[in-house]
DNA sequence: ATGTCGTCTGGAAGACGA
C-alpha cells in the first residue's frame, strides 16, 4: 500500500500554538500539511523546529494575520504559487501552492468575510471569484491536484450544528454558498463529504459559549480533489483531540488518505515511466 | 448584542480580526 496522508490546520497563531503543531506530527505523521492563520511574518516561521520534527516547509506569513504554510515530511514542497492571480493590490498572505509527494498541494485561507454586509464581504466575494478562476486551470491541469484550507464556507446547513444563530454570518450567506456550489461544479470532490455523505462532521468550534464542549461545530475546513486524485480517496478524518487540548486553536487538524499506488498494471507501466523521465530532477530532496 | 481568543501597540489596557 501506498498511502498519502494529506491534512488541512487552521492553526490560528503558530507561534502560540507550536507544541501543538509539533505534538500532533508526531502523533499523527501526515505526510503534507496545509497550515493557515500564522500570524506571523516570515522572519518568525519556527523553520528549525519543523526540521527537528522531520519536516520540510515553504511558507507566506504576514505580521498579525493570515499567512499560509505548506509542510512535507522529509522534504522541501517545490513552491509553484505565491498569492492568487487577479488582483495586484491584495496584500493579504493567503494561498500557497506546491509540488510534494507526487501531488500539486493548493494551500488556501480564503477571507471571513464579517460583518456582512460590508467591504470584508466584498473582498471574499471577489477573493473566491479570483480563485475560482485560477482553480478551474489547475483542475484541468492533468495533474494531481489538491486544493485545501480553510474556505470559511458552511457549504449547507448540514455542515453545522444548527444554522439558527448564524444567519447572518458571511460564512452561510447563499452568495459564499453559491460560490463553494460553483467551484465545486468545476468537477472537484469534496472529500470529506465524500467519504461521509450522510453524517455531521466539524472541522471549526469557536471559543465562544463553550460550543466546543457542547460540540456546536462548523464544517468550514475542506480538501478538494481533482478528476486524477478523487479515485485515490480511501479514508478521511478530523482530528478532533486536538480541539480538546488547552488553548487549542479553535480548528482541529481534518485530513484525507489517498492510495497513491497505481489501479491497473497498465496505469502501473506508465506511471513508473513518468517517473523515469522526469520526477526526479523536478522534486527537491530534503534532508535533516 | 454577546461570548473568547491571539496579536499588536506601547510600555497597561484596548483595538482589531476571527
Amino acid at each position: 500500500m501506498d498511502i498519502l496522508k494529506i491534512a488541512t490546520f487552521n492553526i490560528n497563531g503558530i507561534r502560540s500554538r507550536l507544541p501543538a503543531l509539533l505534538e500532533w506530527l508526531e502523533r499523527e505523521g501526515p505526510d503534507v500539511v496545509c497550515l493557515q492563520e500564522l500570524k506571523a511574518p516570515d522572519a518568525a516561521f519556527p523553520i528549525n523546529d519543523i526540521h527537528a520534527a522531520g519536516y520540510g516547509a515553504i511558507w507566506h506569513g504576514q505580521a498579525s494575520w493570515n499567512g499560509v504554510a505548506i509542510l512535507a515530511k522529509g522534504m522541501d514542497p517545490l513552491e509553484s504559487r505565491r498569492g492568487l492571480p487577479g488582483d495586484e493590490g491584495d496584500t493579504h498572505s493567503r494561498y500557497l501552492e506546491g509540488a510534494a509527494h507526487g501531488v500539486i498541494v493548493g494551500c488556501l485561507y480564503l477571507p471571513n468575510g464579517n460583518p456582512q454586509p460590508g467591504p470584508k464581504f466584498d473582498y471574499k466575494l471577489a477573493w473566491f471569484e479570483r480563485l475560482i478562476n485560477y482553480a478551474a486551470g489547475l483542475y484541468n491541469s492533468g495533474h494531481p491536484v489538491v486544493l485545501a484550507g480553510d474556505y470559511n464556507v458552511v457549504p449547507t446547513d448540514e455542515d453545522i450544528y444548527n444554522p439558527r444563530s448564524w444567519l447572518k454570518d458571511a460564512l452561510l450567506q447563499p452568495e459564499s454558498r453559491e460560490r463553494y456550489q460553483r467551484l465545486l461544479a468545476q468537477g472537484w470532490t469534496d472529500s470529506v463529504r465524500a467519504r461521509y455523505p450522510d453524517e455531521r462532521i466539524y472541522t471549526f468550534w469557536d471559543y465562544f459559549r463553550q460550543h466546543w464542549q457542547k460540540n456546536s461545530g462548523l464544517r468550514i475546513d475542506h480538501l478538494l480533489l481533482n478528476a486524477e486524485l478523487a479515485p485515490r480517496l480511501r479514508s478521511a478524518g478530523v482530528d478532533r483531540w486536538v480541539r480538546d487540548r488547552p488553548r487549542a486553536s479553535d480548528h482541529a487538524p481534518t485530513w484525507i488518505e489517498l492510495d497513491m499506488g497505481a489501479k491497473k498494471e497498465g496505469a502501473k507501466r506508465q506511471r513508473s515511466t513518468l517517473k523515469r523521465s522526469n520526477t526526479p530532477s523536478k522534486i527537491t530532496a530534503w534532508s535533516p
